[in-house]
DNA sequence: CAAAATCTGTCATGGGGTGACACATGTCGT
DNA sequence: ACGACATGTGTCACCCCATGACAGATTTTG
């Protein structure tokens, strides 16, 4: 039942599972970047690793399932990089140094994340529904992992204290209002990392949203001078 | 093509439309509450109402627009009550403000709001995954428009300006997470209304993050003077 | 009343997802 | 190495969601 604690990567089936499940989100992400995400069937990701349909589903709860694989690494090294996060740091600035972190590693290909993909998955995001509903599903479920670890490092019991929630739902919440901004092309960049940057700092700023149009933080550097026009 | 002048309500064909689709909606939720979300099927839904499910489709586009129906007036209204807050008030009061009054509207019945059915879609978030995911996906299309609205209200360009769009992620974020929270149960009180005013006031502090266990915000107000164990 | 527009039911189709069962392939004890 | 056992896979059958196409019924319009 147990590995036989003598070999690392235990069994030959296990090994051949993982080769089998790699070799799935392969051929689907090629699939998806080919012929888009709604037009690529089960059936062909299948056929290309020369499996049946069931046993994809043996291997994946739904479609958009293999799209989630990356954003479940990406939420993994987020962690990490939370914890690795002196203690010092104020909450919110621990999450922001750790999210911002994550997107460069994607964008930049650290950590063995793939830039490719990671454009990819974006584009899917915004020309298909259920993929962009499945990952606000899957970060709202994540975020209460987070509520958690915020709590412990808050040293506060997060079934009696709001402020780990709030906090981790702002995190949350700053990823999709970047993808947002990314996505209406209004920013000047078309890096993640940098624009998600941004939104933390307004967030942080915070009652900044008090006031009318004082202090404004515009995405396009390049024309810092020019005042926010009354629409 | 044009609706007649006379009938104020046009067409004996718009009003039988009409009546299909409230059936729909009454049918729905009554099987929903009876045998769940998930258990009920289209085909049972519109043999409810006697009429086939290619019509369903023709009036929704999935099962799960049903229950989107009622998020879409509570939208709508919220849009109302935000409009109403007077200019002066800041931006995220006003969105507190406005969030708050529809939610209390659903819990008490008032604005034609069904407090059995706001009861029964908040089970259906809880236990179908399915809808949900619909339910993020839409609030997320529908901060769009908020972002819109407070732009105007701040009198700021929204494709420049990153703050409305924040400020709209925040008002969304607090919904989600007060949801979160009342659903772990780890309030006090079942008002929906209640959990999200004091998320609101969380964020409206906002940098009471950055600090550790200073000025906690606890959810049971009964046990006031409790210091938050260190878990 | 006739013509045009629109709604509806029926039919066919396709894709996602799951349970059941038999078979094959790896694993473990001796 | 051999059998007993566990586990992964393919096939099959099935259900449900969703959509396009077409014909018939109903309403609207002139």
């Amino acid at each position: 039942m147990e590995q036989s604690c003598v070999t690392p990567t235990a069994g030959r089936r296990e090994r051949k599972k993982q080769r089998t499940r790699e070799s799935l989100v392969d051929a689907a992400f090629r699939l998806f970047q080919e012929k888009g995400f709604e037009a690529t069937t089960v059936e062909e990701i299948a056929d290309a690793v020369d499996v049946s349909s069931r046993t994809f589903f043996r291997y994946f709860a739904s479609k958009e399932d293999v799209v989630l694989t990356y954003q479940e690494e990406q939420f993994t090294t987020m962690l990490e990089e939370l914890a690795a996060r002196p203690k010092a740091e104020p909450v919110m600035t621990a999450l922001r140094n750790a999210a911002v972190s994550v997107l460069r590693a994607c964008e930049d290909g650290d950590y063995g994340f793939d830039p490719e993909r990671f454009g990819c998955i974006q584009q899917m995001m915004e020309s298909s529904p259920a993929v962009f509903g499945r990952s606000l599903e899957h970060g709202q479920k994540k975020q209460a992992e987070i509520t958690r670890v915020i709590a412990e490092r808050m040293d506060v019991d997060p079934t009696v204290d709001l402020r780990p929630h709030v906090a981790a739902g702002l995190s949350n919440c700053a990823f999709r209002s970047a993808f947002e901004v990314l996505a209406s092309g209004m920013a000047d960049t078309a890096r993640f990392s940098e624009v998600l940057d941004k939104v933390f700092a307004v967030m942080e700023d915070g009652l900044n949203l008090r006031l009318a149009a004082e202090t404004p933080c515009l995405m396009t550097d390049t024309v810092e001078e020019k005042k926010t026009p009354s629409r």
